[in-house]
DNA sequence: CGTTAGTTTGACCTAATTCAAATACTGTGG
DNA sequence: CCACAGTATTTGAATTAGGTCAAACTAACG
């Protein structure tokens, strides 16, 4: 078995949550500055890390620097959760952020706990499960226009669903979140803007005018 | 909270392993024939599965028909398991094939149990979660000669590394798990076997005649 | 303000899709 | 065991969505 006795990482939600302190290294909080990296992939998987302020971007390069966003972290936001004994992804801030860390607790310190813990660690793998089959289908089987859309609409409901986004991220985050090139997503946004669904009074900034549309345009 | 009571399916590792029995329904067995439908997207998720022989797919689809196949499940591998009340993804025989079928555990009936079981649910997760994380990177950043050799390595890892890959899927399926066509696919095999990397000898068996190269190919 | 990086737009190109047809397989009944 | 019908696969030709390369524009920052 691949998987033993390191496999399970701290407990986010436990250990970041409420009264219960496992460990010394509970809730260290550490900013970031813009385009700092928390920690590159292949590295061990020290800590589990969550957001309180800012924006984070998980990823992987291939050998020719083809990159992969896997996901933005916002506010509340858990990452660097692993398997194994290292990051499979890098991690950096996409603006500056916020993050607190705690040390991961291994199988065998969680074997002793509460059982909540392991549950609690297993919601939020199960969410990250969720989202990424999500992404699956974006990947696999949409138009650069309903990926967009997609990706609009969703950092709009993880804000709360504002009419008006503020975007953390650049193009080209998006464009590597999207499978798309950096110039395929702004034709895209001006097309979506052309058409009436968007309204980008700057490039950071973006009204979503008619959700319905957006809504109807990623099934 | 979007996730409670009910969080949790039954930790199939558990149920389903050794000598533990925690429910009248733990492991039923079922044959399903080729094409069979498991379960449907959206159908309350009330058993967990385990591929005990032959070959499954989980999948969805679009508004329009257009089908993303999400993973495909082989011997010892386990589906089904879901977060909510529901299943996310349908799930179909591709050959004959023998199922273990357990009844999920909520989180409550999980919570008096050796927390033994959640760490086996957990693992299972995570396994799943690096599967689809590794997916996300195939269909969004590579080529389709690149996606269709990582795909055939796949299948032979998981198969234990024969030399000779016996292929239980269509090319539709290969092309909707690759978010592919059906003619790239073949035509993309055709190429790895014109330039000497495959061998063809039917359309189900496939030879890995230069491992070296298409481990190169996929990075 | 000038410099630099990020974004948009334009023109052209290509990988992959689409549409269509040929070929090869599978299973069934005679 | 063979012929046939139906399905899956392969191949071909034409099209296109999105990529590439290059230049113009814009905005942030020292």
């Amino acid at each position: 078995m691949p998987f033993d006795a390191q496999l399970i990482e701290t407990p986010a939600a436990a250990v970041f949550g409420d009264s219960r302190g496992t460990s010394p290294f509970d809730g260290v909080q550490i900013r970031y500055a813009r385009e700092e990296e928390i920690f590159g992939e292949g590295e061990p998987a020290i800590y589990v890390y969550k957001v309180l302020s800012g924006a984070v971007r998980t990823y992987r390069i291939l050998r020719d620097g083809r990159r992969q966003i896997d996901e933005f972290h916002f506010a509340r936001g858990y990452f660097g959760i692993e398997a194994g004994e290292e990051h499979r992804t890098s991690a950096e801030a996409i603006a500056d952020s916020t993050v607190l860390i705690a040390r991961r607790i291994s199988l065998a310190g969680l074997a002793g706990q509460d059982n909540d813990i392991a549950r609690q660690l297993l919601k939020l793998t199960v969410e990250g499960l969720q989202r990424t089959q999500d992404h699956v289908v974006l990947l696999g089987r949409k138009s650069a226009c309903e990926r967009v859309a997609s990706l609009l609409l969703d950092l709009s409901e993880r804000a709360g669903n504002p009419r008006t986004l503020e975007v953390p991220m650049s193009r080209q985050d998006m464009a590597d979140y999207l499978g798309l090139t950096i110039e395929t997503v702004s034709r895209t946004l001006t097309q979506l803007q052309v058409d009436g669904m968007i309204y980008i009074p700057t490039s950071r900034r973006i009204v979503l005018r008619d959700r319905a549309a957006l809504l109807d345009m990623v099934e």
